[in-house]
DNA sequence: AGAATGTTTCTACGTGGCGTAGAAATTGTT
DNA sequence: AACAATTTCTACGCCACGTAGAAACATTCT
């Protein structure tokens, strides 16, 4: 279970930028201005999602474990089950892991990783 | 460009495995053969792909730039353009470059990596 | 309570990727 | 030229995803 759909990912772009705990609706409104900022801010036919649609993709996030609910008060409220960084961080391991020679790929992953980036990789493994 | 699917994961698979510069027909006989290990090796309905199915899917990979053929040779010689673990860990570049804080998600990725692999790579940054 | 309004679930359609393969075109062989 | 092998073209079914209306369910207002 890797891959998002663009409307998938944007969804959970929002639940990570810090909109926790968000309605449907609110959602619907965030990404009606994000459309907005990325077209020209002219008098673009905004074409607002409905929000059922944004309820389907939330159900289907919910579905592959990536968004939970709170059932509890009306408007449902969605938050992500885990942080960007983390959720990237299963990803990377999830690629990693359907390789038999691990060791191997990961010799030429930091091989192409940018000097900040080793820099930052040998204080978390303790060197020097 | 990511994921694959099931049958082009297994050709690949076979490229991978050494089987370089093999033909259409090769492919599909040794898809076979992985088939019949799988299952039971009792005389089971060997459901044989046709040759044009595994042309399609190489056609696709190469679409993909997964692999390339030779056009000289009559019977086409397909080969993966990247070895395996090249091509993984280009994968997980893919997947931390779409992150703004490629750091945190690094952060989080050597958190659950194991021993000896830490070890490895130590050794790796360790040479600057 | 009953009506109106807001929210969620159910159902469905269009598009596109993938597994699958036949038909047609191309090329090599005898 | 006729035949056999190979590749390309075309197509169909299935499933994920974007999209949303219809229906069911809940909340609120009078």
């Amino acid at each position: 279970m890797a891959s998002l759909g663009e409307l998938e990912r944007a969804v959970m772009d929002l639940l990570w930028a810090g909109h926790e705990a968000a309605t449907a609706n609110t959602l619907r409104d965030l990404l009606a201005q994000n459309t907005r900022a990325e077209n020209g801010a002219a008098g673009h036919e905004g074409k607002d999602l409905a929000v059922t649609t944004v309820l389907t993709v939330l159900s289907r996030l919910e579905r592959k474990g990536l968004v939970e609910r709170e059932r509890g008060t009306r408007p449902h409220r969605y938050q992500a089950v885990s942080s960007r960084e983390d959720h990237t961080a299963e990803l990377m391991h999830e690629v990693l892991g359907s390789a038999p020679d691990r060791e191997a790929v990961l010799a030429r992953f930091i091989g192409s990783v940018t000097d900040t980036e080793a820099e930052t990789l040998r204080k978390l493994l303790g060197l020097n």
